[in-house]
Parts: C-alpha cells; sequence; structure tokens
DNA sequence: CCGATTTGTTTTAAACCTAAAATAAATCGG
DNA sequence: CCGATTTATTTTAGGTTTAAAACAAATCGG
C-alpha cells in the first residue's frame, strides 16, 4: 500500500470536486471521506494492536452490549449489512471461541448469538483502547463544533430515514 | 435481503449506545450510521436504474474530472482505496470498454488511464440522476443546516489531517 | 556507472460484502 | 388441518477490499 501518511495529502474525492458542484453532493463527498479517514484509522489501529478486523470488532462491541444476546436479523440490522455477512462473521467467531451461537428454544429458525467469556475480556482490553482512539480522533475539533456535529448528524439521520421511501 | 425499508428501523450502531459513553463515541457512530445509510442508498439506486455497482461508479466519476487521464496511484489516493482495488477495478473497466489504460511514455512503471468515449456518455447519462438523489437524500434538513454541516465536516476534516501521525 | 533505495503497480491470500435464491420454520385464512 | 404467505437464516456466485509480498522501473549517492 501507499503511504498517503503524514504530510496531509489533501487528495480525496472531495478535493476533486468543482465550485459549481451543488453543495449536496460536496457535503456527501465530505461526509464520505471524514467516515473513511475514521475507519481506516480504527481499521489500521485494531490490527495493529490487538490483530482483529474492525467487522469482527463492531459484531463483538454490539454483542457487549446484550448480554441476553441478540439475533442474526438484530444483529444484521444494528450494524447495516447484509444478513448472510452476518453468518459468516459468527461462524469464524465462534470458530475462534468469541461467541457462542444457540437456536432459539421457542423459534427454531432464531439463532441466539451472544459472547463467550473469552469473547466478553477481548472486548473489555479493546473497549477502552478503542475510545481513547476516537477521542484522540476528535481532538481536534472543540467542544462546541463536536456538539454541533452531532447535533446535525442527528438531524441528517432523521432526514435520511424519512426520505427512505423515495420521497 | 431482509427489508429494513419504509418503517424507520432505527435499530443502528448509534442507536445502541449508552447515554455515559463519550460523545466523541457517538458522534462517531453517527457519523459512521449517515454514511452507510447514504452508500446503501446510492448502491441501490445505481444498480436499480444503471446496473452498475459504486466502486466502478466512483472511478468513472473520477476519471470524468479528469480528462488528461490519472495514474492508478492518484485514483487510489483520491477514492482512498488500496492500490490493488484499483487494478482489480479497472481491469474489468477495461474489459468493458469503459476506460483505456496505456503506459506512460515517460515513466514506464505508470499507467495512464482515461475514459473512453462510452465511458463518458455512460457518465454524462448518470451524473445527474445521481446528483438528483442526492439532493434529495439531503432535501431533509434545511439550507442553513446543509451549510452548517458542511463547515462541521470541514472542521473534523482538517483535524483527522493533522492528527493523522498519532497526536 | 552501479549498488541501494524509492516509487508505481500488480499479484496473492484471505476476508468481507452484497443481492438473489434456497431452505426451513412459523403464522395466517379459511 | 392445510395451502399460502411470511419470517429467519443460510447458501451461492460474483465482486470488492485489504495487507503484504513481489516485481519492475526510476532515482540517488557515491
Amino acid at each position: 500500500m501507499t503511504d498517503a501518511g503524514s504530510a496531509a495529502p489533501l487528495t480525496d474525492r472531495e478535493t476533486s470536486t468543482s465550485v459549481d458542484d451543488k453543495l449536496e453532493l460536496r457535503a456527501w463527498l465530505r461526509l464520505l471521506t471524514c467516515s473513511t479517514m475514521m475507519e481506516q484509522r480504527v481499521r489500521a489501529f485494531l490490527r495493529e494492536r490487538f490483530d482483529i478486523t474492525l467487522p469482527r470488532f463492531d459484531i463483538i462491541a454490539q454483542l457487549d452490549r446484550a448480554p441476553q444476546g441478540m439475533t442474526m436479523s438484530e444483529l444484521s440490522g444494528h450494524l447495516m449489512v447484509s444478513n448472510g455477512n452476518v453468518t459468516g462473521l459468527i461462524d469464524r467467531l465462534v470458530q475462534e471461541g468469541l461467541v457462542s451461537r444457540e437456536t432459539d428454544a421457542t423459534d427454531r429458525r432464531s439463532q441466539r448469538v451472544r459472547l463467550t467469556d473469552a469473547g466478553r475480556r477481548q472486548f473489555a482490553e479493546m473497549a477502552p483502547a478503542h475510545q481513547g482512539l476516537i477521542e484522540q480522533a476528535f481532538a481536534g475539533i472543540g467542544k462546541a463544533g463536536l456538539r454541533d456535529l452531532y447535533s446535525r448528524l442527528g438531524e441528517l439521520k432523521v432526514a435520511l430515514h424519512n426520505g427512505s421511501d423515495q420521497g
């Protein structure tokens, strides 16, 4: 992989937009740039420090919040990925002994999935480091800016939910 | 794939955070949720209307802005994906006749890649529809909110660039 | 000029991801 | 009860993506 590091390359999708592009398009590309940059940071961090992939971490983080376990559909809904994707990820996590999987007693179509003790220990170790990384990443914008960004994103999220039936 | 549609499920990563989570973490998950929702919308739109994948569209959109062509590294830098990834995508686009590829005359390591006439026509057809989709998606937040979001994301982007050498 | 390093790209292996089809269990309407 | 539909998940096929290794051309320092 090429460096893309330290010296602030500033060569991203948004940078190659022109002033006559609509603000909506520029905002979307900027959002995508921020999201991608963050994701790459988190991904690299988890690989280097804990030798784990981001999708696996995401599953574990979700399960840690649900001691009673979650179904496959709940997981794919929360993570917003396809159900087939979750099947494969859980397969691997079960193999690694971090997750357990049992058929629901009352509905034999459902799988109830939860963290094993090893999985819970693993998350307990990673969570503070992960949280620290996120805090550090956002440290550059002030507290007020962060609060404002958070609330603007909240509005966008609502807008996206409302307009999902192609307004 | 399960529906996840119309009735605003509101089951995403951020929704399962608790109030005692740091604001930075909640902001990041909210950002990720918005980005993922947008991405899924664009992806579905491009597939249904033009039978093309999002990564292919991204490459074409970049190349359309560079009539003189781009190198593989420039492409991977702008799209923020690995260089190996671009190799595979360009392979397919060349096969489909949308992109041409020639070795740079002065530096035989470099590939200069550009849209064919067919590729340019294809983009001309897709671009307005794509732009319309984005505008529609952001229609829910007002003009002022959009401007504010745009500028906050700008601050975040700068912060992420500055802090990339793990501040 | 020539070895060492850097730069641009491709290859490889493994994982991830989606959309669509298939499977299987539960529910619903007579 | 039984066929039709819905719901939960897995399977399949194809594409995307990464990180690391390999390769090849260009540049750099004597």
